[in-house]
DNA sequence: TGACATTGGTGCCGAATTGTTACTAATTCG
DNA sequence: CGAATTAGTAACAATTCGGCACCAATGTCA
C-alpha cells in the first residue's frame, strides 16, 4: 500500500477576535439567503499558492477594513460537522485585531464571545478551539499585545489579560511580573481618559531576557 | 464575491515521537527509488469521511505495531515547500508512542531528533514544529505521560521532562511540584533496575485540581 | 560478611516570588 | 476647596523554589 494524495474540498475559517469594554468579540458576517444558519465566521478557499494565513489576511480584510495583527491557527477539521460551504476539511485560524481597528463592512457584525447566534456546527466548534487556544497560549506569546494598539496604558493591558483569562489580577502584581519580564517600555507620552490621574502609555518591545527558566509547573495543567 | 470551496490535494504527515534512552526519536519510512530524500514522514491521504487523528493513527500502525497512545496537531501547511508526494496541503500531525512499545517494520526505522538525514523540506518543517509544540505544551498537558508505559517510576517521568525540555531538572522540586499537582496515585508495586533502591511505580491519575490559579506569568514567554 | 557504590526518596533552610494591604499622586467634578 | 476617581508604588506576610544534606534499600565485590 503506497501513499497517495486525494483531491478534497477545504476551507478557511476565521475567528476575528477584538476586545469589546466588557467581553472579547467575534466578527461574525450573515449568510446568504437560504442558509441554515443567519451568521457565520467569515470563509473562503485559499488561492492556488496562496499560505493560510495569507488566505486569513484576504478573508478578514474583505469584512473589515484593515487586515488583523496576529494569526494563529486552531486546528484542522474533517470530521462529519457539518460547514456553511460544504468543505470537506477546515482549516480554523483565530485572528487578532486591535480594540477599535476598523470597521465591519454592512453585512458583517461584532458579537460578544458568550452570546453568539446559532452557527453551523463546524463553526461552533471553531470558534470553542480558538477561545480555548487564545485562553491557553495568552501567556506564551504576546497575543495580548496584539488585541491593543502600538501603545496602551498599563491598565489596557489589564484589562485585556483579565478578558482573555476570564478572571480579575492583581494591579501591583501584574505589574511587578511584567516589570521583571522586559517586554515593554515607557513611551514619553500619557493619556488622560477624563477622570482620575493620567495613565503614561508603553509600547511592546520585548527584549533578551537573561535565561534563567523556572522548573516545571505542574499546575499549569488544563486538562 | 461569494466564498466558494476548492478542490485540492490534502496529505496528513506523522511524526511519531517516542523516548529513547538519551533522545526523542523520530520514526521515519524509506522512501521509495526514484525519491529526491532517503528517508520521510509516514504519510497518507486521509480516507473518506476518516478525521485526522485517525488517519494519523492508521498511518502510524502501518509502519509500527501499534497505534500512538496521543496526537496533536502541530500545524497544516499549504507553503510552496516541496512534499514527498506534491500534495497542497499538509496537515502536521505528532503522535506520542510510549517508550518500547511497538517494533519499527522492515522499512521503518527510528532517528534521534537532534541527528535526522535529509527530509524534503515540507518535512523538514513539519519536524521542527512538532518539536517545538510537544516542547511548549509539555507543561500544559500530559505529553510527557503519553510517552512512558502505563506504570513508571518517578525517575522515568523525570527523564522523559528532562528530554522533553532538554535541561536538568532537581530532583525534590519536580516531585514536590508534582505532589501538589495531583496527577499521579502510586500504586503497590515496586521495580528493581539491578543496582540501586527500588522505585515505586506510579500511575497517571489526574484529580480534581482546586482552584487556585496563579498569576500571570510573562516568564513563559518563548519570543 | 561487611564496606561501598548506586539509585530512590525526604527534610529543611535561605532566597526568591507572590498575594495583599495600604499608601501616595494626579486629575475631574461639584 | 474637598470628594471622587484612576494611576502607580512601598512594604510586608505567606508561599514557593532551588539546593544541600541526609536517610533507605538494593547490588557488588573484596
Amino acid at each position: 500500500m503506497k501513499p497517495a494524495v486525494r483531491r478534497t474540498t477545504l476551507a478557511v475559517d476565521v475567528v476575528v477576535l477584538s476586545p469589546r469594554p466588557d467581553a472579547l468579540a467575534v466578527l461574525l458576517v450573515r449568510s446568504p439567503a437560504g442558509a441554515r444558519e443567519r451568521w457565520g465566521l467569515p470563509w473562503d478557499a485559499p488561492q492556488i499558492g496562496e499560505g493560510l494565513e495569507e488566505a486569513a489576511a484576504r478573508i478578514t480584510s474583505a469584512v473589515l477594513s484593515v487586515p488583523p495583527a496576529f494569526f494563529e491557527q486552531v486546528g484542522t477539521l474533517s470530521d462529519g460537522r457539518r460547514h456553511p460551504g460544504d468543505a470537506d476539511v477546515s482549516v480554523g485560524i483565530a485572528a487578532l485585531s486591535p480594540a477599535g481597528a476598523g470597521m465591519p463592512t454592512e453585512d458583517a457584525e461584532w458579537f460578544p464571545l458568550a452570546g453568539l447566534p446559532a452557527l453551523a456546527p463546524r463553526h461552533r466548534t471553531i470558534v470553542d478551539r480558538a477561545a480555548a487556544v487564545v485562553r491557553q497560549r495568552v501567556d506564551q506569546s504576546p497575543l495580548a499585545f496584539r488585541l491593543l494598539p502600538a501603545t496602551f496604558t498599563l491598565s489596557d493591558l489589564q484589562s485585556v489579560y483579565e478578558l482573555l483569562l476570564s478572571r480579575r489580577l492583581h494591579k501591583a502584581s501584574f505589574r511587578r511580573a511584567l516589570q521583571a519580564s522586559y517586554l515593554v517600555e515607557p513611551t514619553d507620552e500619557w493619556r488622560s481618559e477624563g477622570r482620575g490621574r493620567p495613565a503614561q502609555l508603553f509600547r511592546y518591545a520585548p527584549k533578551k531576557r537573561r535565561g534563567a527558566r523556572r522548573g516545571v509547573r505542574f499546575d499549569l495543567f488544563t486538562e
